[in-house]
DNA sequence: CTGTTAGCGCTTTCAA
DNA sequence: TTGAAAGCGCTAACAG
């Protein structure tokens, strides 16, 4: 046994008895090699404990077996579910995922894209929503730009078109719409929205969406039935709390996402009020644990994990790469109406 | 521009109109360069959006800016809890984090480590519980010792000692003790538990928690008052409806997750039952969302976003670093009564 | 089928 | 300080 750092495929192959490059290829499979010395290779691979350095194997040109994930907070559980799904489709592709957080800092995004660039990962998943900016924009793209000429594969989810990648496209507006307007059919007139950060797309189109659900419905939602926090749960409670301290007469609370929709829903409890039977509040996404709130969240639902696999399988896909625009997959949200919405009462409070 | 794939320190070098090494001295800034000429090759690096490839870098023994985190799934909010957190300490050392998840397969955990010792990650962390299974430990050490040999680092979350790494330990037994103590102070004298797959440690230990402390209470705890799940919602779920198919009789469910709690409160109300009125119901872990819940579940509480920064610490810190047995860091859980338990009524179903 | 050899892109001695 | 050159460990031609 040496006293190197590490075993290495010249260890292996000393100790079989062979050449550098049969014991590549009897680890490797790429070409046949006859039985007897591929057996001896395998024995001393496994009697010494090797492995394969990546890098070496990745600078020899061999291969690009990670793939980078950027995302704004994985504890948040939407973006859990898309991880999710990415790390299904990596695992059946034997590809290791690598995760980069931005904790929605654009650039911190920036910073990631370099990494996940210098690490040579063999595609690279946007899955935050993008800024309105841009100058960021135009940042990103020019990151972004020399990681594709290199063969770098990218794909993102809900983001400008302009970046010009493969994109999931989660129908985030018509799905606001569709719910904006459910929850006028049920008869709410006076409406409120409970926001993240309105740079943020994501954020942008569902509330344009509800606006413009709402304006096709005849009611106007006016900036000061906005109340914008971060973009999670503690946003989600302190924008209630404005809007109850603004004393809104909304009956039903439209919040941009299930997350901040369950800060909402405690906002509301703390103060006394009680949910549906005082104030209706809605969410987004249908992220898993939240379906066991009580009372059932009416929300939009989307397929989290599915949208996370299709992006990693958009990006390795080669087949189909159009010539710089970048494939589209549009998917639609379901209105799922539960619990957590009524008919507003005849009176309310104040 | 030349048509090459990449922009290498050579290009960059060349359009300085320095060597390779003082272009690599000034980005690195390891050694004192002429103002002047590393002025030069920044500026070159920036024009030609330069990325270094850190395989070259990696190999030529520069450096090893990842870890690794093998958990069992990463929309598990206690994973993604801890993965944060792991996140957050990596950020903030300038490395990158490369996620794999196995599902709670054991060969599917080997084989991770395997992908990161081949990644040269410089730590790898264990997070998800560990198999009590004798031959798999003896893998997994087998396949430890090599990376650590090799300057790797190792941290787990609740293992096994055996596997003598860095290790922080929550205390799942002392907390399921306590907490199974409060809840029959609370009065209750008949007990279901609710739990995961029993080979998994952090199951086994929870379970011989919350016997301990009933048994010290007089209270025994027999396999028939045992309903195992896989150790998520649905377990949960699954696990309550045979609890309820067998007709037992408990007075409170103790689950070994507030994952599964929430599924077996979902299930009890399926049935009719309410919360904590008919039954009360304790989880573990205290996962962010579920605090949201209403009722609040009775839960034990653990600083899960520290565990995982803690691991990364006690990983990257040479200096602490015993030879060979490994140090323990002990966290304990506090327990949290919340509304999800209450006292037993005097007359029950059945 | 097997071995020899030339790199992959970078860091780091070692001289100048 | 700077530059030339020797690898890091592996793969992939290219000869045999």
């Amino acid at each position: 046994m040496s006293d190197r750092q590490h075993v290495t495929l010249e260890d292996v192959a000393r100790t079989a008895e062979v050449s550098l490059a049969t014991a590549s290829r009897a680890l490797n499979g790429t070409t046949r090699v006859r039985d007897d010395l591929r057996e001896r290779v395998l024995s001393a691979a496994a009697e010494l404990a090797y492995t394969p350095n990546a890098h070496a194997q990745a600078l020899a040109g061999g291969s690009r077996r990670t793939v980078g994930v950027i995302c704004h907070d994985i504890s948040d559980p939407y973006f859990a579910a898309i991880t999710r799904g990415v790390m299904r489709v990596a695992d059946s592709h034997g590809l290791l995922v690598m995760l980069a957080g931005t904790f929605a800092d654009p650039d911190r995004e920036l910073a990631c894209v370099s990494t996940l660039r210098a690490q040579r990962a063999s595609a690279i998943l946007l899955t935050g929503s993008a800024f309105e900016d841009r100058a960021w924009e135009r940042r990103m793209a020019a990151e972004l730009e020399p990681y594709r000429r290199g063969g770098g594969r990218v794909a993102v989810v809900t983001r400008h078109r302009s970046l010009k990648a493969d994109t999931i496209a989660p129908d985030n507006r018509g799905g606001a719409r569709a719910l904006a307007e459910a929850m006028h059919r049920l008869g709410h007139r006076r409406f409120a929205v409970v926001t993240g950060p309105p740079q943020l797309t994501t954020v942008a189109d569902r509330v344009a969406g509800f606006r413009e659900g709402l304006a096709g419905a005849g009611v106007e939602l006016s900036d000061r039935d906005v109340f914008a926090g971060s973009f999670d749960r503690d946003g989600g409670y302190d924008a209630t709390r404005a809007l109850l301290a603004a004393k809104h007469k909304a009956t039903c609370v439209l919040a941009a996402s299930d997350v901040m929709a369950v800060g909402a829903v405690s906002a509301l409890r703390a103060a006394g009020l009680s949910v549906p039977e005082d104030v209706s509040v809605t969410g987004f996404d249908d992220v898993p644990l939240v379906r066991d709130f009580v009372p059932g969240l009416t929300t939009v639902s989307l397929p989290l994990e599915r949208i996370g696999a299709e992006a990693l399988e958009l990006a390795l896909d080669e087949s189909g790469a159009t010539g710089g625009r970048g494939r589209v997959r549009r998917l639609s949200g379901e209105v799922l109406v539960r619990e957590s919405t009524a008919k507003p009462r005849r009176r309310r409070r104040g």
